[in-house]
DNA sequence: ATACGAGTGGGAAGAAGTGGGAAATCGCCC
DNA sequence: GGGCGATTTCCCACTTCTTCCCACTCGTAT
């Protein structure tokens, strides 16, 4: 399971080193990808292709399934994890999620968030503020 | 499977390369056609052909069917790959999708797209205006 | 104090993308 | 039919980015 918060920096290079607690899990080769609330996604090999698989069976003739489609799969990657643990973040999707040097690596359970580290803090702010509403989902699954 | 976004050029000759690592899985000849929304789609020779026979086996003489191959036949070109990764751009496909020097190529899993590049940046920008839509997609699949 | 692993930075070899020239081909006009 | 211009085709060359490997620092644990 992906947990914990980490503050990492893309280096001149683009290269963005993945937190050690997530390598094991992560494998040698994962999928970058667009995300939402302009984050990045990182998948490890194996889930992406499941999900892939389940983007097919959408069909190719609405409109919105195409661009759907579109978003998802021309923004991945396929980004090699090389010796010291780090992976090359394209410029595209730098700029996608704002991307500057200090970035923050979140683990979201089976998948890895990656964010701007100002647009993180004011994103965490938002949540935080709307207390009431996380107390909410937290009783409708029944923790509270 | 073909995914990422890649920035090149078509040069004075009417050229264009291929990203590198599009060009395994295209192999040496790939088949350049019009596409929906305006941009170009690249088959390797292997799934245009299956594509093909899809529709020519459901819907015999459907207007579907009459309108696929008006579209995509008649607007299909065989294009050899050179030794340099490029593949030639007709003029009749590169005005169809208004095609100028910079040309955004892009990968869809089983397809290449070929866009203008400012109709590809208006184009992603309606589509992340829609974040609704899209989180509704990824929930469907079953990511959120 | 020392050893080790994690995160970061940098240099050099190689590849990728692009441009241009010369040979070959086609079409047109004479 | 022959000659000429224009376009295409093939190959080579240049520049920039990528890739791979090694080195440094810092914190932690032994």
């Amino acid at each position: 399971m992906l947990i914990g918060e980490y503050l990492h920096t893309i280096d001149p290079k683009k290269r963005l080193s993945l937190p050690s607690k997530f390598r094991k899990e992560l494998g040698k080769s994962v999928i970058v990808t667009r995300g939402l609330d302009h984050c990045l996604f990182v998948f490890p090999l194996g889930s992406w292709k499941k999900l892939v698989q389940k983007f097919s069976d959408l069909s190719i003739g609405s409109t919105e399934t195409r661009g759907f489609n579109r978003f998802m799969l021309s923004g991945a990657v396929e980004a090699d994890v090389d010796s010291a643990g780090r992976v090359l973040i394209p410029d595209f999707l730098k700029e996608f999620a704002s991307l500057k040097t200090k970035v923050v690596v979140a683990g979201v359970n089976d998948r890895v968030e990656i964010w701007d580290e100002t647009r993180w803090e004011t994103y965490k702010k938002t949540i935080e503020s709307q207390g009431d509403a996380m107390a909410q989902k937290l009783s409708e699954v029944g923790l509270l």
